[in-house]
DNA sequence: GGATAGCTTCTCACCATATGAGAAAAGGGG
DNA sequence: CCCCTTTTCTCATATGGTGAGAAGCTATCC
């Protein structure tokens, strides 16, 4: 704890005997485990008796302490999204201010595309704003996100057209809709070049969970005349991208 | 807390903060939280430093609090079925005792049912074992979960043939399997009669989670010849599993 | 611009309460 | 039956969590 915040330190170490028990699965006893991790046996005995009392461990028909209603409670509310959200907001501030455009993170919600964040230079000038949901099959981010759905949830999508053009370059077919998003899919990014509005310029990478869902897409735009060539914006983005999956599902090995 | 089991108060209250934090999303101010929960701001802001110190909670793009991390990190080492497990031993060790059966819970496990609990007079006697993985196609347990399976995950199953007889009853023909299963998916139960061992007869009913996958099924499992009524064990059998949903996913509201 | 209101951060004295060693009790094999 | 491990209990100690109040901070409104 480098900082001077007050924080509460019994719940810490609480927490962590919650995350060891939890990590053990059931398998040894409660001694061996506050043995692994330096505890008292009689404080791990105490502190899971209060996980117990809780609700947030339970005890199974062999005595195995296994995770609780109300930790399972706790997690049915979270949202995926709403973490990565969190995660990347600082990453993309660093982001913007490196290469000195706008970026944006958005995921795909009922057909469209949520635009969840917006931040750096110019952020003000380009129409769209955070919470706004935009057509998926003309931006960039909205190209990552269709191209990694589901086979099935894809056709139905496909089957939402008619997709009009916003722009000359905008992409209305879906049969070229589809041979775009299986070269995205292939390449690991999208390039939308003035197909939601003239001019705007942008490329736009895919982030992971660890069990390969893409949750959400983040994009870098520039004006086309004020373009940077894409192999260099592309790497730093791609890479931004794992460092958000890092920040959202990254192991809980914190500096303490 | 009635009984004079030593609990951690710290943790409960934090704890009380983190689900009243993640319920909100985002929504209010950490003052506004406190006050819909009686806890002085002052605390409030410091247990909430604490969750967010300790990766449990971050702070999103526009100041709100969101499910952190760690918290994320811990669902992943969950099992559903294993929360499932623990909840429901007790509830079926009561509905054995009441009976007079045996009683017994699965789970769907690489096409294959995973006998997880089993209690009751005449346990013993019977040949299934904690942990022994069946065949699905022929028990009343499998039958339920079966039914409840994916379409996709379905035909998979079915493709995994043959289905070798175990007795004269047993369902062996793919395609009447697939209409006994619909009849199971209709009626909300399943009757095996002898189609794993002579005269074994048994009911079982599905375990739902809240968003409607079928985790694990219930069974009670009696000789044909001490067969008690259907329409007697049916409905304790039902409701059984609905305890065992409210007791696995239950709203967090426990007495404290 | 000054003022009001609401949220957050800080300080501090009090004492509730978490801690951990040790002993006793309860299992569980061999 | 005895030994070894795990769990429960007890208790003195001082850690450290608490909450009131005040001061800082931002907005928003007149």
């Amino acid at each position: 704890m480098r900082k001077g915040v007050p924080t509460i330190a019994s719940f810490g170490r609480i927490l962590a005997m919650l995350e060891a028990v939890i990590a053990d699965g059931g398998q040894s006893s409660i001694a061996a485990i506050a043995r692994s991790i330096a505890m008292p046996v009689a404080t791990a005995h105490r502190q899971v008796a209060t996980l117990v009392a809780e609700g947030y461990l339970i005890v199974g028909p062999r005595g195995q302490h296994l995770a609780g209603p109300r930790l399972f409670g706790l997690l049915h509310r979270l949202d995926e999204k709403q973490i990565i959200v969190g995660c990347a907001a600082p990453l993309l501030h660093h982001l913007a201010a490196d290469l000195g455009t706008v970026v944006q993170l958005g995921t795909f919600d009922s057909d469209m595309v949520t635009y969840r964040i917006k931040t750096g230079e110019g952020a003000s000038a380009l129409f769209t704003r955070v919470g706004m949901q935009l057509e998926a099959y003309c931006s960039g981010i909205g190209k990552v996100l269709l191209a990694h759905l589901p086979e099935a949830q894809l056709r139905a999508y496909l089957d939402t057209g008619p997709f009009p053009a916003l722009t000359a370059r905008t992409i209305t077919d879906p049969e070229a809709l589809v041979a775009e998003l299986r070269l995205v899919l292939q390449q690991g990014f999208a390039v939308d070049d003035g197909e939601i509005a003239e001019g705007l310029y942008c490329l736009a990478a895919p982030v992971t969970a660890p069990d390969g869902r893409v949750l959400a897409a983040i994009s870098v735009s520039q004006m086309a005349d004020g373009m940077r060539p894409a192999e260099q914006v592309l790497p730093v983005l791609q890479q931004t991208a794992r460092k958000i999956e890092m920040a959202a599902f990254g192991t809980s090995n914190l500096p303490k």
